[in-house]
DNA sequence: TTTACATTTAACCAAATGGTTAAACTTTTT
DNA sequence: AAAAAGTTTAACCATTTGGTTAAATGTAAA
């Protein structure tokens, strides 16, 4: 009989301490909660990570890769700008479903220490991708796009596809008080389709 | 010489112990934090609110009281509904210029235990304010507005007025990182501009 | 002034927390 | 098989945490 394949303590680990410091933040995670979502014992946490700290910068680097890799699309010069935002959109909007917790989680820790943000965010960035706004500014320089204000819209933009997943448990409550239910009368689809909306009146407006 | 009026010690603490666990949450703030944000002895903390729960609460019912106001001006029948929802917009806009922190928080203590929410909701809403979406279902089987789908509608209004408040240190970085200053480039006043072109949208379209 | 009550403090306490250590157990290399 | 390296654990430790206590101080009523 073959042995089941288990995940290594190491990857377990990091797996609990996503869940934990998602959800309770640095100082609100304990060593101990992690270990026993991890299934193992305490020391082993510093015996691979060394400390807390260490454990947590892991887990935060992690998870800003993965956002903001997401803004990789705008550059893709294959596609017209308007697909581009659509495919961000669809791309943004899958990711959170699979992290609803992502964006609050990194912008807590920014809030709370700015300082070791900035330092990541360099060393992610560093010869990567230009931003929406970049781009957007440089097709309306060559009269592609109508004029607008391309910060104001990426701030909706940004608001559109996060808000949803961050303010779901509000929601629920919400939606639940006005006779609808959460589950049935929202869904990714049909946000990213009112989103695909929005996007559309953005640039087909005068 | 008159004596200054300073605050008594049980407003001090409620004002320090708003702001640590608007910052650090149930589980990462400290008491010891807040006796010294608030500039008195650890020892009043109990005296005044015997245990670090007790505190949270009234911090908490607070924060969510003043959050659920808000939605009042959606049963002042003397206003059209379109006039209502910009008015709510500018209120929340204003609120949470003052209370940035505001939305996170709640959502935050809420997805961690949504017990204490429900109870606490249930308590505040009791007899109170219609919400947004039943009054846009009168109004739309009333015929006095366009169809469209109202949960969607909600969802998205919310996300354009709190995300941004939220995200401001991320988007200080974003816009940074474009040529752009967010203290220059975003303000209130534009950003209740460009909701309200959406909600024109919304209510305009066939 | 004396009595009663409210306010404030320093000095504690038990439990929980992040972290260490040395020994035991596995796996890989020689 | 023996040695070396990697992995895992229980038993500790020092510090921090939320919380208590009893005494001191201030204040208002009798």
């Amino acid at each position: 009989m073959k042995k089941l394949i288990v995940a290594s303590a190491e990857e377990k680990i990091l797996e609990a301490a996503k869940d934990v410091f998602m959800k309770y933040g640095l100082y609100g995670a304990r060593m101990q909660d992690i270990a026993e979502t991890a299934n193992i014992n305490k020391a082993l946490l510093h015996y691979y990570f060394r400390s807390k700290e260490k454990l947590f910068d892991k887990v935060f680097e992690g998870a800003l890769k993965k956002y903001f890799q997401q803004m990789d699309v705008f550059s893709d010069e294959s596609l017209p700008i308007k697909e581009r935002v659509l495919k961000y959109v669809d791309n943004l909007i899958s990711f959170l479903f699979e992290y609803p917790q992502m964006s609050i989680f990194i912008i807590k820790e920014v809030s709370i220490n700015p300082e070791l943000f900035k330092e990541k965010v360099h060393e992610i960035k560093k010869g990567k991708s230009i931003g929406l706004i970049k781009v957007l500014e440089e097709e309306i320089a060559a009269s592609r796009i109508n004029k607008f204000d391309t910060a104001m819209f990426m701030v909706n933009l940004q608001s559109l596809c996060s808000y949803p997943f961050i303010a779901s448990p509000l929601f629920k409550i919400s939606l639940k008080a006005n006779g609808k239910d959460w589950n049935k009368d929202f869904n990714t689809e049909k946000l990213k389709e009112s989103i695909k909306n929005f996007v559309e009146f953005t640039f087909e407006k005068k």
